[in-house]
DNA sequence: CGCGGGTTTGATGATGCTCAAGCCCGGTGG
DNA sequence: CCACCGGGCTTGAGCATCATCAAACCCGCG
């Protein structure tokens, strides 16, 4: 299956296109390829690609005052990346994407998304779905990380999304978590002492 | 000016809209005044409604296993409140939304709103981009919780919303900071004390 | 006047951070 | 093939921040 017909498979689960705007659609998304740990965009700079992750592995963070950074959330295959308030409204990005792995991503930079709006307006339709449902799992991330522990956060993670510890390494699950390392690590030793005691 | 022009205005900030659309809308929204105290809608139950603050104050937030009560936002005029998830998916809601003062608001359901979507597209629009500057503050918030002290949480908050403390009793602050009543009140007490010595 | 919600204060405790060292393991070069 | 290097994970001791529990206080309102 050709990389564009997945785009527009993901696209058909929210909207329907006719075969017009397939058409558009493909020439306004352009593929590119990213080696393991490359930068895809950059925090402080304008992100001016927002992009569908056709295979591989991405990591969104933002890099704090203090030089650490924060995992926002790990992309994979059918995901979407990009900063938002950078790529809309031309501010200077808050977060950066790094891929994890080599990766496929299908990219478009606003000025195209805009035209393509223009011309298939049921992506309008696709994309406000979209950000909605992404904003309901951040809103719940937000009210977890003010009633549950870190413990709490993250069994509700690794509950939610079995498989991502093999996946990307224990001190990216502790940022993403909002704790250090060395607190994830004694937090697993605990939960292994009272597994073994129950 | 009439009420219903707010709502027309709002939208216009970001599309454009003909008269046939705004007639579209003036009928599909209604109004629904709510007294202090009252809640607009609750948390378990389907959020059946979406609604645009004419004038008033509202407390959206959510009530964790412990009964602890946790401010996800607080919204006044021109402001949206809803429960996402639960009014486009039906899932039940997360949240709820309680009047503080004395609030007018123009409602919408689910139903009505998917019909309106179809009879004036651009809306499509419309909330696609109120969405999107939804989550973009909604992730900023996140990592402020994972970067920052409640100190700096509370500076940023006053100072990105001057008058929010005569608005809100403070342990509604406290509680949209991620701490208890008593914290937020040492850490003011704390920053009068360093204020006054420099 | 007295009630009640909100705020303050105090003493104590838990959770997660800081800094530092050691360990494990896979990769690289001799 | 082994030695070494480096990144990531673990462990430890001490500490800071914020939570918990309890009591006092303040003040607007019935």
């Amino acid at each position: 299956m050709d990389i564009y017909q997945a785009l527009i498979e993901h696209f058909k689960k929210k909207i329907t296109l006719d075969p017009s705007s397939e058409k558009e659609i493909r020439s306004a998304y352009s593929l590119r390829t990213f080696k393991k740990k490359e930068l895809i965009f950059q925090q402080g700079q304008g992100c001016l690609v927002e992009g569908y992750i056709v295979n591989g592995l991405v990591r969104v963070f933002n890099t704090d005052q203090q030089g650490i950074e924060h995992v926002m959330y790990f992309a994979l295959r059918d995901w979407w990346i990009g900063d938002i308030a950078s790529f809309y409204r031309n501010e200077p990005a808050v977060l950066s994407a790094q891929a994890m792995d080599e990766t496929q991503i299908l990219m478009i930079d606003p000025e195209n998304k805009e035209a393509l709006f223009k011309k298939v307006p049921q992506l309008e339709r696709f994309f406000r779905i979209l950000t909605q449902n992404n904003l309901s799992v951040v809103q719940k991330r937000l009210l977890m990380s003010h009633s549950a522990s870190a413990k709490d956060r993250y069994l509700e993670l690794i509950n939610r999304s079995p498989g991502i510890e093999q996946l990307v390494p224990q001190h990216q699950i502790a940022s993403y978590l909002g704790i250090l390392p060395e607190s994830l690590s004694r937090l697993k030793k605990q939960l292994i002492k009272n597994d073994q005691k129950s």
